[in-house]
DNA sequence: CTTGACTCTTTAGTATGGTATAGGGTTTAT
DNA sequence: ATAAACCCTATACCATACTAAAGAGTCAAG
C-alpha cells in the first residue's frame, strides 16, 4: 500500500505542511504511523480527509465544527439526519450574520446619504451619529 | 471641573475597566492625568469618547479603523468628505462579507434540500459534497 | 481606625487559525 | 559521497479584542 510523507500531502491538498501538523495537534486528523526515522507516514485516505476539511471550511464551518462533523461521520450509527441538522444549524448562523451585517450597512448608507461630503467635519452626520449626539 | 475614576467610567459606558485600560494602551484614548496616588483621573469628555468607540464598534468598525476615525476627527483640516470616504469603504467591506455569506448559505441550503434526512450517512449529499465525491 | 471596595502595574491567558524560526536529523539524486 | 531537499520537535509569533490574576497600594464609610 502506498504511503505519503507530509510534503506530498501538502502538495496534493494545497495545505501547508505546518497546517497539516496543526490539524493533527487539533485532533482533526489522527496521529499517523511513523517511519523509523520519525517521519510521518500517511495512508492515502488522509488526503481525502484533508480535502474534506478544506471543503467544509469553504462552506463556512469552523475547525471545531468540522471536528464535530468528522466525529459524527466516523460513527456507525450516524444518520443523514444528524448531518442535515448540523448543516441547518450552520445556515441559521449564517443568516443571523447576514442580518446583522445588513443592519450595519443600512445604518451606514443612511448616514452617507445625509452627508454632503462637503464642508468641515463638524457638520458631518456620520461623526455626529457616531459621537452619540 | 468634575473628574472620574476608571470604575465610574466603566459603569457609565458599559465597558470593563480592563477594556478601558486596553483602549488606552492601544491609543484609542489618550493617557489621562493621574492623581498623586497614581489613579487615573478622567475628564468628563472621556465618557463621550468611549461611547464614540462603542457606537463605532456597533457599526462594524474594527478598533484600528476607529483609531483612524478618531485621528481624522481630531485634526482641524479634516473635512466631512474624509469621513464620508471612510464610511463608504466600510460599506463596501460589509457588502463583500454579505456576498460571501450568501454564497455559503445558498450552497448549504442546496445540499440540505437534496438531503432526505433519512437513511444512513453514506447517502447524505452533504457529506458526499464535503468529501469531494 | 479598620475594613472593604477600589485602583495600580505587570504578566499571562483566552479563542481562532494558523505561520515562522532554530537547530537539528534523513532521504534521494547525481 | 555529497549536496539538495526533505522532515523532525519545540517554541514563539501574527492579528483581534479582550480578560484574569498576582501582589501591592489607596480611598471612603461607619
Amino acid at each position: 500500500m502506498k504511503t505519503f510523507r507530509i510534503g506530498k500531502l501538502a502538495k496534493e491538498t494545497g495545505l501547508g505542511i505546518e497546517t497539516i501538523r496543526f490539524y493533527e495537534r487539533k485532533k482533526l486528523i489522527k496521529d499517523p504511523p511513523r517511519r523509523e526515522s520519525g517521519y510521518r507516514d500517511y495512508p492515502e485516505e488522509t488526503i481525502e480527509q484533508l480535502k474534506f476539511i478544506k471543503n467544509a471550511k469553504d462552506l463556512g464551518f469552523t475547525l471545531s465544527e468540522i471536528k464535530e462533523l468528522l466525529d459524527l461521520s466516523s460513527k456507525a450509527w450516524t444518520t443523514a439526519g444528524d448531518i442535515k441538522k448540523q448543516a441547518e444549524k450552520k445556515v441559521d448562523q449564517i443568516e443571523y450574520k447576514i442580518k446583522m451585517l445588513k443592519g450595519m450597512r443600512d445604518n451606514l448608507k443612511d448616514l452617507i446619504e445625509k452627508c454632503s461630503g462637503k464642508g468641515p467635519k463638524i457638520k458631518c452626520p456620520i461623526l455626529k451619529k457616531i459621537k452619540g449626539k
